[in-house]
DNA sequence: GAATATTGATAGTAATACTATTATTTTTGC
DNA sequence: GCAAAAATAATAGTATTACTATCAATATTC
């Protein structure tokens, strides 16, 4: 797993923080730490103070690894896409037939999160929680266009376009790939959003999973059979 | 079109403000510049103080209108998807063909929001560029719960109900309408965010509207002919 | 064991998100 | 047209946030 852990650094952009989070253990600590820590209090009311008192450290060390909030927020984004995307190129690696490739993709993209003990200081399963709850907030910002031209957003879009490639290689004809996977990607997280907090507003629930829903969307929107 | 501000204002919850905005020409200078502002600025850089020097008014005096900045994004949003939800209900009402129904409804919740000078204060284009870009922060909040409980988010529920609705009355034996209903309208807000921001990510552009997009992916799923 | 790097502690600043009080202006009712 | 009431403005003040700067204490490493 050494490889995998290694790509998965390689995804994370060196402008998002000023000392790199895995050179040390208080790095680890910060980024361990802040994934709990933001789940529990939720993103607006986290702040470097409570996180340092909450692991005895310092808020002038953790200013130390990042910059502001913010950046550790698009930092996790970017752990968590890369994450992602690295499983869905593992899992679909070996599979030849392109309907069955995409049904894998994207049964790995929505499916619930559970733990990966590859990565012994991140907890996947809450990462992926803050993820439906804070990830838009690192985006829906005014200075978002040079975020962009940093690359801060780098590894979802590619994530967006080896989605948006599979489709096609299922459908030369469809005209939205691009359109039809950026809302597969961000439903996903609405609907685990919802199924949480508006159950009224989503038909998923304990037996309905998002994986159902954007399956069968998929395979209609394409035209394909459920068995391929 | 006094029928139809009433209607409006009605869909607003009474909590969302501590003294109605339309009951003074203060309430509405704020309500009309907050819309300007937040465009302008963004909601993180977006202040009390701040709106207040712009309107030559004062901090105190915008603070016995709205609680805080929140609640005025809140308010804003209950104003939004009342007035969407209005144009759809007045557009597709003496349409009795399901499939052509859920057609018109979707280009009303889709479409690119031009001004409607019904409304003198309210800046309907700029308001809906606020929602694209910041109302999935008034909802992605720890507390969440709490608010829907106090029914601040009723109309945006209201909204996706009588859209998953008419997509029943096309497709009884579809099983996931809420899904699908609340998945056009976040995904709307999302695809116009991407147009903007990150072009890479979408097939939609000048030529290519959300319209196109989400009316072909709402046809194929239901199985439906584009002539009806 | 000295030099260097890292972390911790403390202090300080400007801005934010308010609340409270009092003064001034506007509105309304008679 | 004037008094009473309501609304708004001005000012001040508090706690918290989001940092920056400085210096002391501790690890690390050469």
């Amino acid at each position: 797993m050494d490889v995998l852990m290694q790509s998965l650094k390689i995804g994370i952009n060196e402008k998002l923080y000023i000392k790199d989070p895995e050179s040390s253990s208080l790095g680890k600590k910060i980024v361990e730490e802040s994934i709990l820590l933001i789940d529990e209090i939720g993103f607006e009311h986290f702040t470097f103070k409570k996180l340092g008192a909450r692991i005895n450290s310092n808020e002038s060390s953790i200013y130390r690894y990042f910059e502001n909030k913010h950046k550790l927020l698009l930092y996790l984004a970017s752990w968590y896409w890369g994450w992602m995307e690295y499983r869905m190129v593992f899992d679909t690696n070996g599979i030849s037939d392109p309907v069955e490739k995409l049904s894998k993709a994207i049964e790995v993209l929505t499916q619930n999160v559970e733990e990966d003990n590859a990565f012994s200081h991140i907890n996947e399963v809450v990462l992926n929680k803050i993820i439906i709850n804070e990830y838009s907030k690192s985006y829906l910002v005014k200075e978002v266009n040079d975020e962009d031209k940093n690359g801060y957003f780098i590894v979802c879009k590619r994530l967006v376009s080896r989605l948006s490639e599979m489709i096609v290689a299922v459908d030369k004809t469809y005209a939205y790939p691009l359109s039809l996977a950026s809302t597969i990607l961000e439903g996903t997280l609405h609907q685990y959003f919802l199924k949480e907090h508006f159950p009224m507003l989503t038909n998923c629930n304990e037996n309905v999973t998002p994986t159902h829903f954007f399956t069968d969307l998929i395979f209609r929107t394409l035209n394909l059979n459920v068995n391929g």
